[in-house]
DNA sequence: TCTTTTTCGTTGCAAAAACAACATACTTAT
DNA sequence: ATAAGTATGTTGTTTTTGCAACGAAAAAGA
C-alpha cells in the first residue's frame, strides 16, 4: 500500500492529510488494490458497488450500452480520480453503466461503510476525509447542474449564450477565456462544431459579443 | 424549533433520527429560521453561502438571468427539500442563480461546518445525519449524471432511446411506467413535445417499441 | 525557414427539430 | 350525461442543425 501514498496525497480525497496519516486511514478503510489488464471490466451493468474507488494508474471508461446495443462513453476517469460515490447510497440498485479499462489499470477501494461512520479516537484525520469526500461530491455536484442549464438549452445560439454568460459571471468580468478550443467546447455543449462556429460568428456579426481564439469579452445589449 | 420537528423527520437529512434527537440536533447545528414574503429573494447571485438550507414550507424557485437578461428558471424547491449543499465547498465562489420565493416561505438553515465537523459524544445521531446528507447528494449526483447522459443526445430519437433504455434497465423489465406525461417528458429531455410525439409514433411503427399512454414496452431489434 | 498538421471559419445541402395549428381521445367537473 | 378542459397524435411550414467539404490561418515540427 505504501506505493500509494505520494498518488493518494495529491487526489482531492486525501487533500490535507499526511503520510502517515494516510497509511493508517487505508489500514482503518479496509483499502485494496486490484490490477485490470487492457479491456478487462471493473465492473460490469447490474452490479452491485459497495466501495468508493481511486484510480491509481491506468485509464478507465465509464461507458453504457443501451437496450439496442449502441454504445455511448460517458467519462473517462485518469489517475487520482474517485468514481463510484454515486452508487454507495443503500437501495441505489444496480450499477447502469459498464467500467472498462482502457489501459492498464490499478484500482484502490475502500470500505465505504467505514468512511461514513466515524471513529474519531482511532484515526483522527477521518473528520477530515468527510469533509474532503463531502466537497469532492458537491463540486461535482455543482458542475452537473451548470452543465446541465448549458445543455437544457434548446439551441445552439441559446447554449453558447448561457455558456459564455456563466463564464463571465464565474470570472467576474466581461472579458475572458476559455479552457476549451472550438471543437472541444462543441463537444461539451454536444453540438456540430462548424455550426456552433457559424453561430459564434453571427453573434459576433450581431455585435453580442466579439473572440480572438480562446478570448472572449460580452457586449451589453 | 419545535413545530418543525414533524416535518424535518420526514425529509431525507433526519430520516431515522427520533424526534428528541432533532430537536437536540437542530441546537447542536445551530439551526436558524428566516420567512421570506413572496417575490422576495432569500439569495441573489454574487452572494457566498455558508449554510445548508432546508425549505419548511412555502415555494422557492432557483433560477438565473444571464448576461443579457433572458431568464432560465432551473429548479423548483418544495417542502422538505433541501439546498444550498453544493455551495458549501471552501473557495466554491459565489452564486450563479438567484433564489426566490414564489410563495410565503420559512427557511431553515443549518451550519455547514457544525454539520461534518462531527461530536459523536454529544450528539449520537450525528452519524446518521453525516450518512444522510452524503446519500441525499449522492442521489441527487446520480441522477444528474444520468439525466446528462440523456440530454447530450443529438437527436430528439436518440434522447427517448437512452431515456427509455435506461428506465428499462433500471426496472428490470422492457415493460415499464414512466412518470410523466407527454408534455413533462418533452421538458424533462428539453425537446418539443409535438416532435417527440412524432419520433414515439415512427419509433412504435418501426417495430422497437410500443406504448399506451406512460405505459412502455422495449422490443429487441 | 519550410513543411506538415491542426484549428477555424465558411458554404451548400440534406435531415431534423421547432413551431403552429388542428383533430381526436380522454378526463374532470357539473 | 353533457360540457369543458386537457393530453396526445398528426400534418405542413419554417428554421435550425448536422454533415461534408474546402481554404485560410495558426501552430507545431523538422
Amino acid at each position: 500500500m505504501k506505493k500509494y501514498v505520494s498518488l493518494l496525497k495529491r487526489t482531492k480525497l486525501f487533500s490535507g492529510v499526511g503520510d502517515d496519516d494516510i497509511l493508517s486511514m487505508l489500514n482503518c478503510l479496509n483499502a485494496t488494490v486490484r490490477e485490470y489488464s487492457k479491456g478487462e471490466y471493473a465492473f460490469r451493468q447490474g452490479e452491485y458497488i459497495r466501495n468508493l474507488m481511486i484510480l491509481a494508474a491506468g485509464r478507465l471508461h465509464i461507458q453504457e450500452e443501451d437496450y439496442w446495443g449502441n454504445l455511448n462513453i460517458l467519462n473517462e476517469i485518469r489517475p487520482g480520480e474517485m468514481f463510484g460515490e454515486a452508487y454507495i447510497v443503500p437501495n441505489s440498485g444496480p450499477l447502469m453503466d459498464d467500467v472498462i479499462a482502457i489501459e492498464e489499470s490499478v484500482v484502490l477501494f475502500f470500505d465505504m461503510e467505514r468512511i461514513l461512520t466515524v471513529c474519531p479516537s482511532a484515526c483522527p484525520f477521518h473528520t477530515r476525509l468527510v469533509k474532503n469526500i463531502f466537497y469532492t461530491i458537491s463540486d461535482k455536484n455543482k458542475s452537473l447542474v451548470q452543465k446541465l442549464s448549458y445543455m437544457s438549452q434548446r439551441s445552439t445560439r441559446e447554449k453558447l449564450l448561457s455558456y459564455l454568460s456563466d463564464e463571465a459571471k464565474r470570472q467576474n468580468s466581461s472579458s475572458f477565456s476559455i479552457p476549451f478550443n472550438r471543437q472541444q467546447l462543441a463537444d461539451f455543449l454536444s453540438v456540430d462544431r462548424s455550426a456552433m462556429s457559424n453561430e459564434l460568428c453571427k453573434l459576433r456579426d450581431e455585435g453580442m459579443l466579439d473572440f480572438h481564439k480562446n478570448d472572449f469579452t460580452l457586449y451589453e445589449g
